[in-house]
DNA sequence: ACCTGAACACCGTTCAAGT
DNA sequence: ACCTGAACACCGTTCAAGT
């Protein structure tokens, strides 16, 4: 059991986070509690409440974490993307295979839900908000000329969209299977929203 | 406190989905637990234990009645659309609307989640079959002799997509607000979608 | 000063015992 | 036969007391 001054306030917070992803990564949002986390880091419970508001701040600093990884990985794409179109079919891939390769870490962005009331704190919004921004550039040059309202439109479609596939898939609510069928949703999606958001019918 | 034969198993079990359906409805998915139902009912918790087979179940059972009043209000709109595209947009409406008419009931189908492994039933899953039955009528006359595998497809994407973009914005995850702007972003999900199904480019 | 450990108010689930 | 009530193994959260 450890004892005082063994580490530091911040470096229980990192050993905490850590095992935390762990636990989740292995067992799901279902499979977290404080006192598993506690336990694996070799402090008792109460020990987290110095270190951490309550459970649901422990839970959205892991979030912020997975939404730093899936935007760094949109981040990357956008780079070696030639054009806007195919820039926006490879955002939806990059969406699918994270979601895909590390299911429990992005479901339990979802998963979790505030209590009654309570917001999503600004700098968590933020990152929300950086990845919308991300959709929206690869849009800008398949928008022609629009209203920055339209494209923000559209990101927001397109990217609830993207959202909404891959849930119901992981969910196993579609009556399909498999990555591939999803990928396959998605770029239906992608193509054919872009093929009326582009074309003469505006 | 009820006493033996009070009631029949059957009326324990109707009571108990009705007091379970309150609670939901009043505080969410989180407020609901077995032994509130049962204070509520006036049995102990064990009773409860006696008519369903765990809270899973009577999760699933309060399920399964919000899934049948989203069918019948689909089924209805189904009769009155004049087009393919008009019935579209108006199953989008729909739900939409019941999303945000009740959103606690709505968001429990999601949020439940099953324990690793365990599969929904089959009678559940054929209610979910019978709403993509419906999108998938709707498609029909715009499908134009296309093979039903596409149409299915194009069933699944949509309606996964209504899904995500209303997931979003109830989680309040879309930098959006207002029930408006969610019908904004669901008829232009559909419109442009069936812009490009229907359009030239296939 | 730092952390513990016990307490409090909750959970889901089971089952011997009472009426 | 029907239901209870207590037990078991868990939760999140708090805080007086120990080192």
């Amino acid at each position: 059991m450890a004892r005082r001054s063994d580490h530091s306030r911040e470096e229980i917070r990192e050993m905490a986070l850590d095992a935390a992803e762990k636990i989740v990564v292995e067992k799901g949002f279902e499979g977290l509690s404080a006192r598993k986390v506690a336990k694996a880091i070799g402090y008792t419970v109460g020990t987290l409440y110095l270190v951490f508001e309550n459970i649901d701040d422990l839970i959205l600093q892991i979030n912020a974490r997975t939404l730093d990884r899936l935007y760094a990985g949109m981040a990357e794409t956008q780079a070696t993307a030639r054009n806007g179109r195919q820039r926006m079919l490879q955002l939806g891939q990059v969406y699918i295979r994270f979601a895909d390769q590390d299911p429990h870490r992005w479901s339990m962005i979802f998963e979790h839900r505030l209590a009654e009331g309570r917001e999503l704190p600004e700098w968590y919004r933020e990152k929300i908000a950086r990845m919308f921004a991300i959709v929206e550039e690869a849009l800008m040059p398949l928008a022609a000329g629009r209203p920055g309202r339209e494209v923000a439109q559209a990101a927001r479609v397109i990217w609830g969209g993207v959202h909404g596939i891959c849930i119901l898939a992981v969910g196993n609510r579609l009556g399909i299977a498999g990555v591939d069928s999803v990928q396959d949703l998605t770029q239906s999606l992608i193509s054919n929203y872009l093929a009326g958001f582009t074309g003469p019918a505006g």
